[in-house]
DNA sequence: CCAAACTTTCAATACTTACTGAAAGTTATG
DNA sequence: CATAACTTTCAGTAAGTATTGAAAGTTTGG
């Protein structure tokens, strides 16, 4: 599993492989943990959310090592990442004792998910930093120090309405939210 | 330079040290090089954007390594990517041979850069792995694989009207949308 | 068209972050 | 309350990124 599939047996050289659903399953694991890297997410979470999300029933940590071939430590601490985050859900199966785990599979609390760690890892400390310089530039004298106050508030002012913008977007009132967006711009 | 202070000459000891024009933009400086890690942005290019940002003068490669004490090579790459995204421009001045940048000053073309970028970096790639695992799995049959399909289509519809927004709000009408989006969220 | 001034490249290295596997910890049940 | 089933932690290692510094490449003025 996991591995790019080089050859298909019943495909003829050269073509495409047959879709299965393992094997479409596996694409999107695979591409999906990739673009993690990107994403700032590293790529066990990554894969192991994919997983989950095309997954109809909750998966063991066992399961889920075997599946994406990686050791217990790792599932265990991306797993408990992934709960941290909101994205997955530990559940309880009648009749064993092992923990299981889904994904949240509605898109939108996905997205607002998402938008709010993005919100606290990016924006809010990009905030403070500001906020920060702006009060201390704001009694120097000279040309360029004043320059430099009025760029920085500037700068400032921005990412405030931003993360204003933010909260209001990510909040769970998406069916007003959406089709107004949309109407706007 | 960009160490921490660890004392002033005329501040009490303990107390905080008095800003100057130095103090505050190297403060500024370092923190923001520092988020630039959480940005997915290295830590060299965050900082001599930050330099740039709050320079009223263009400045030479070779102020900027010494500002920042960083090497010849680090500041040449970094200042080629910073120039690649458009948000430094190199300049020319009158008489001198060496290249000089500025950074674009204007906040909203600043964010319709970045915007612009993180699309094509993060949502881009999202969107064409999950369009070819819809079409991928369109066909197969079975429960388990229809409830697949069905899933990653939520999301490939989700992430394509996020495409189309993003589009449309990263582009240079800013004094139509911003308040249009005020008004609306 | 040579020499000086400046810029770019790149292999080596330092730094950072992710992953493993085994040991320690926890919890449920007979 | 002992044992077995399962989970968490963590030191060591591997993998991935950023940075340096020196050498090669370019451009410009004399």
């Amino acid at each position: 599993m996991l591995q790019v599939e080089p050859e298909n047996g019943r495909a003829a050289a050269g073509a495409a492989a047959a879709d299965s659903l393992e094997s479409v399953r596996d694409i999107f694991i695979r591409q999906w943990g990739a673009m993690g890297s990107q994403w700032g997410v590293n790529r066990s979470m990554a894969m192991i959310h994919a997983l989950l999300l095309v997954s109809p029933e909750p998966l063991t940590t066992d399961a889920i090592m075997e599946e994406l071939e990686i050791s217990r430590g790792n599932a265990n601490t991306n797993l408990r990442e992934l709960v941290d985050w909101g994205l997955v859900y530990p559940v309880l199966v009648k009749g064993d004792r092992r923990d299981y785990f889904v994904a949240e599979k509605d898109v939108w609390r996905i997205f607002c998910i998402v938008a709010r760690e993005r919100k606290r890892r990016e924006m809010e400390p990009a905030q403070k930093v500001l906020e920060e310089c702006v009060r201390r530039s704001g009694s120097l004298e000279g040309e360029e120090a004043q320059a430099m106050h009025a760029q920085l508030a500037r700068l400032s002012e921005f990412v405030g309405t931003a993360n204003e913008l933010m909260d209001k977007l990510a909040r769970p009132e998406r069916d007003r939210i959406l089709p107004n967006l949309m109407r706007v711009l």
